[in-house]
Formats: structure tokens, C-alpha cells, sequence
DNA sequence: GTCTATACCGTGATAGAC
DNA sequence: GTCTATCACGGTATAGAC
């Protein structure tokens, strides 16, 4: 246990350092600094310092997954294997919500680590990022499963706009409080959750006052 | 006109390069290389780096809130003050998203540079997105000369969903493109500012089909 | 006022001793 | 595994030429 104790330390300083300050102010001496270790041990023990972020970023994002994926699978078994389709959203979007949002003096660090991966969006978090399709995949598939007669463009569309509030939340919700001079509340994530996860089902399912969706028979050429 | 030659040489070939290789791998030594002028003409035009950045991005940045204001001033007038909701959503979103989205290969350096913005978003640029608030309440008060008897907390949260939706899928496009196989048509601009609108606009006024979207009485405590 | 050459310092990375 | 010394490179600052 003495032997990562190295590795622990640089992980645990680095997680709290960008959470406070961001990954643009953070250099790897200032890390080596507050773990109190040597500057190369975190090329010694990480290859560099993006692969330090990489792994602060995987170990976070693999946690919010399984919940993910955790509630994805009770609604299915819920609903027989055609979970409900709310619950499908929620399974999508609450965890991340829940991770990242809610009372500002009580977020831990990696919460808070989790925020500025959101909002700095630095190289190798996006390359991170970018290997998440698979993942999404399976909601997709459920969500085909829960309405199997939907377009499945739509599908993908309501699933993307659904990642796009619930993360847009977290990265702008300072300028939403300040634009709605405090009226949005940013601290009952439930609610929260709750309205990303109707709007993404009325994208879906729902028929607008005014204009459809879109045409009914689109790009169906084939079979 | 020669006199500002430098300074005009700098900001094509920052803008080309970044658009081609993004903020990360562009070094100040690349810029003025591909401009052919001396390392110490960026700071002495622009101060910094990041002001370098700073703008070109409030160039394009300007460019596009002018033409949404063109936009909401245009359907304000056509409504006699109260603007069709959505025309005033069309005119928040539509001009970001032709600006970024449409066949990739007639992309403007301008255009890419704009993509590469929204996706890298470095600290220049969320600088200047966190002063946009002013502009986006004014798309906020037309939204409640619009609809006078909606909550206005909703209108703040459909406002910041239609954004929401807008910049992810310029940020995300690939992604989107990947996880439905091809079947999300990211060329069609239209279509895609339609489908953002019409959700918007679901989420302020539609009612879903399970959930109501809040309770009516909720921050009603003074007056 | 505009431009150039050059030097400076902080950064991430690495080689090699221990 | 750990440390010291050093490297190459990036953004920046300045002295001075034109």
C-alpha cells in the first residue's frame, strides 16, 4: 500500500487542484507541489500529463456510466424489457445531473472536477469523449425497444438533444442563473431532471402547437 | 492600407490555421510563419495570444448576434410587437447554426473556426461567451412580450434549451452522425434549425404526454 | 508608428544516477 | 521507485532599427 502511495497522492492533488482552479492554471509542478512528491514521478507513473487528466476523467465517466447503465437496466425490467420511456431519459441524464449539480458549497471535488471537464473541454478529455458512442448506443437501442415504431432518426435526435441539456446545463449554469436573475433554480436537481427528461420525451413523442416535427414518410427508400 | 498589412496577414492565417488544426496544436511561431511576418508583430497588434484569439472570435461573434437581432427585429415588426414564438427561437438559433452547420466541404475558414471555437473552448473564448448574457435577454423579454401569461422562469429554460440544442449539435455533429449510422441528416440546416425551433417551443408551451412540466405555483411568494 | 532580432522564463518531458 | 539535472519548446518582453 506504501507503493502507490505516490500515485494516490498525485491523484488525489491533481483531482482537487482542477477542480479549484481549472486545467488551464494548473501546471504538473504545482500538482507535484500539494501531493508532495517529485516532479517526475508523475511521468513515471502516468506518461504525461494528459494521461494524468485522461485517467482523473475515465475513472469519474466509468462510475456515471454503470449508474447510467444500472438504471437503464431496472427500468427494462421494470417494463419487461420495454422500459418506459421517461425512465429511459432519466437513466440517461440523472446521473450526470446528480454528479455535477445541487448545492454549490456541498460538491465534492470530483464533482467539481467533473464541472470543469465539462466546461474547459481540454484534448484529451475529447478524445475521451469521443468513444462514448457505444455507450449511447445502448439507450438508443432501448429507447427502440420501448417504441418500436418511431423513426429512428428521431430517436437519435432526441437522445442527442437530451445529452445536449442536460451537459449545457452543467457547463452554463452560472450564465442561466444570471440570466434569469436567479429565477432558474440550479439547486433542485430533481427538477432539473425531471424537465430535461420531459422536453427530450415531447421531442420524441409529442406534437408541437404549430408545425410537425417533420414529414411523416422520409427516409424510408429501402424495404 | 499597407500600413495594417501585417496586422490583416496575421488574422487570415490565425484564422485558416486554427480552423485546420484547432487552438491546441497552432502555436504563435506557426502564425506568423504561414503569415510571413516577424514573431513579436502579434504582440505588438493584439497584446497576447489569447487577445489574438479574443478578436477573431468577437469578429465572427458580432457578426452572427447582429443578424439574430436582424431576425427578432424583423418578427417583432411582422407580429405588431409581439413576435411569433417561433420566429423569435428561428432567429436565436438559425444563425449560429448556418453558420457552422451545412456539406462540410463549402466550410469557410470562418465557419470552421467557429466549429473549433465551440468545441475547444478555450479561456479567451468562454471569457467572451460569459458577456453575451445582456444580449441574450433581449431574445428573453421578446419571448415574454410573446407570451405574456408563461412562467417566466420556463421562457429562461426554453431559451437556454434552444441554445443548448443548437451548440451541441454544432459541437457534436460527428458524434451524432456516428451513433445513428448516417441517419441524422447534419446537412440539411434547415431541417435541423425546424426541429430545434419546434422543440423549443414544445418545451415552453407544449403539455407532454405523461408529466406535466412543473407544478403552476411554485416561486410565487412575493407581490 | 511599425517592425525585427533576440533573449527570457515557465512548461512538460526525459536521461541517468541512486 | 525515486530523484536531480537538463532539455526543447512555447508565449512573452525588450532594445533598437527603420
Amino acid at each position: 500500500m506504501a507503493a502507490d502511495h505516490t500515485r494516490t497522492a498525485i491523484i488525489t492533488a491533481a483531482e482537487r487542484l482542477y477542480a479549484e482552479r481549472g486545467f488551464a492554471d494548473v501546471t504538473m509542478r504545482d500538482i507535484v507541489a500539494a501531493a508532495d512528491v517529485n516532479l517526475a514521478a508523475v511521468n513515471y507513473h502516468f506518461g504525461s500529463k494528459d494521461e494524468l487528466i485522461a485517467e482523473l476523467f475515465v475513472t469519474r465517466s466509468l462510475a456515471t456510466n454503470r449508474e447510467r447503465l444500472r438504471e437503464l437496466k431496472a427500468a427494462e425490467e421494470a417494463g419487461d424489457g420495454r422500459a418506459d420511456i421517461n425512465a429511459i431519459f432519466a437513466a440517461l441524464v440523472g446521473p450526470t445531473l446528480r454528479g455535477c449539480l445541487g448545492p454549490e458549497k456541498q460538491r465534492s471535488d470530483a464533482a467539481r472536477f467533473m464541472i470543469r471537464a465539462s466546461i474547459e473541454s481540454v484534448p484529451p478529455i475529447r478524445k475521451i469523449k469521443n468513444r462514448e458512442v457505444d455507450h449511447l448506443k445502448r439507450f438508443a437501442a432501448a429507447m427502440r425497444r420501448s417504441l418500436p415504431d418511431q423513426d429512428p432518426a428521431d430517436i437519435f435526435w432526441a437522445l442527442h438533444f437530451a445529452l445536449a441539456m442536460a451537459h449545457q446545463t452543467i457547463r452554463d449554469s452560472e450564465r442561466l442563473t444570471r440570466m434569469s436573475d436567479g429565477l432558474c433554480d440550479l439547486n433542485d436537481v430533481q427538477a432539473i431532471t425531471d424537465r430535461v427528461v420531459a422536453v427530450a420525451v415531447m421531442a420524441l413523442t409529442g406534437k408541437p402547437a404549430k408545425a410537425p416535427l417533420k414529414e411523416p414518410a422520409k427516409a424510408k427508400a429501402r424495404a
